[in-house]
DNA sequence: AACTCGGGGCA
DNA sequence: TGCCCAGAGTT
């Protein structure tokens, strides 16, 4: 069977039209990959017409405030990636004069390209042979030729890389990259695939031993885990206060209101008791205006339970004042939040209560 | 090798 | 609801 024939045939009958896919600029082809990491397809395209129109170049990204870069990336999750990518391009402007380097183990070398992105970026913008195994890649050539290796043991990943380069078409590494995974997300999807028309059906080991179901082998993952937070919207005149969060966790770099967290739940006179005791609120002599139901909120490995307390205060402390930026309610909106408070404040009537200046 | 990092779409 | 998406960095 010829793998690579037939698959760039499927391709040129099938193909996507995407963006990224009409220039060759290697930097426009880096941010689409890396904001295409765990991402699919359409939720990824507006971002990346936003990124490359507010940072058309290494240059302008190197140079990015952090604000305004996790701004741009708000909503789009994994936000290491923003960072990242700040990171990589002050890296290619110090360590390569600006230029992106055209080769897999150079490009391995930048902040936030690993194997996948590294061979995306090879291939695509500077032709080099080396294939782009992502998740559609281990699926298909799970499926076809019947490899059981757990695609997320580090076994399996380099097993099949090695069936992938034997596989790769040498005239057209590129064009072969972008033609499996296409194939994978349009044909060999994960559930449902189109087996019935699929160019490989009659040489398929899960189609032909009815196991299409049972490939790719993937380890087992944990449950994820219950984590408390309770959000205090803090009404100060019309000011409220924030910070940008630093903990090495989670939204790392994105906005929060003081947040207290515990690994229970509480009940309204709990809270009401725990408010004397928070450093951010002595001395302030609170109001509480609201206190939310727990608003669920389901991360890949985290189930976080937000409780939204607003609350006025008459002074501000120096724990608040220090530690803490005072900003307009009305500029909330301007700072990068995570989806979790982004939401609330978007919901009604909590927004028009927090925002009412006449209160 | 295991763990951590988001959010959304779909059967 | 569970699965998985153009994965990578850290421990």
């Amino acid at each position: 069977m010829d793998f690579s024939n037939k698959l760039l045939k499927w391709y040129g009958s099938n193909a996507r039209d995407l963006p990224w896919r009409n220039t060759s600029n290697p930097y426009f082809i880096w941010i689409s990959e890396v904001i295409l990491q765990q991402t699919r397809v359409n939720q990824g395209i507006p971002y990346y017409y936003r990124f490359i129109e507010e940072f058309p170049t290494v240059q302008a990204l190197a140079d990015a405030p952090i604000d305004k870069l996790m701004k741009v990336w708000q909503g789009l999750g994994y936000y290491s990636r923003a960072r990242n990518l700040k990171e990589g391009a002050i890296q290619i402007v110090n360590e390569f004069h600006g230029q992106i380097p055209n080769t897999f183990d150079e490009l391995l070398k930048i902040k936030g390209i690993g194997p996948y992105s590294a061979a995306a970026i090879a291939s695509f913008a500077f032709g080099r042979v080396v294939p782009a195994v992502d998740g559609n890649v281990y699926r298909i050539l799970a499926r076809v030729f019947g490899v059981f290796t757990p695609i997320d043991s580090s076994k399996g990943k380099k097993e099949f890389f090695e069936l992938a380069k034997e596989l790769i078409s040498k005239k057209e590494p590129g064009r072969f990259n972008q033609a499996i995974i296409d194939f994978g997300a349009l044909q060999c999807t994960p559930k449902s695939p189109l087996c019935i028309d699929c160019p490989f059906n009659e040489y398929c080991y899960a189609y032909q031993n009815n196991l299409i179901s049972s490939l790719p082998v993937k380890g087992i993952k944990k449950p994820p885990q219950n984590r408390f937070f309770y959000y205090f919207m803090i009404r100060y005149g019309n000011f409220t206060f924030v910070r940008r969060r630093s903990e090495n966790d989670i939204w790392n770099s994105l906005y929060e209101f003081p947040l207290w967290e515990h690994n229970k739940q509480f009940n309204f006179d709990e809270i009401g008791q725990k408010i004397k005791g928070l450093s951010f609120l002595k001395d302030t002599e609170p109001c509480i205006r609201y206190i939310s139901e727990p608003v669920k909120h389901v991360l890949s490995h985290r189930i976080i339970w937000a409780t939204f307390i607003i609350l006025k205060i008459e002074k501000a402390n120096y724990s608040l004042k220090a530690d803490y930026v005072m900003i307009p309610i009305e500029e909330l909106s301007t700072y990068p939040f995570p989806r979790l408070i982004d939401g609330y404040l978007a919901a009604e009537p909590t927004a028009k209560y927090f925002i009412n200046r006449y209160m």
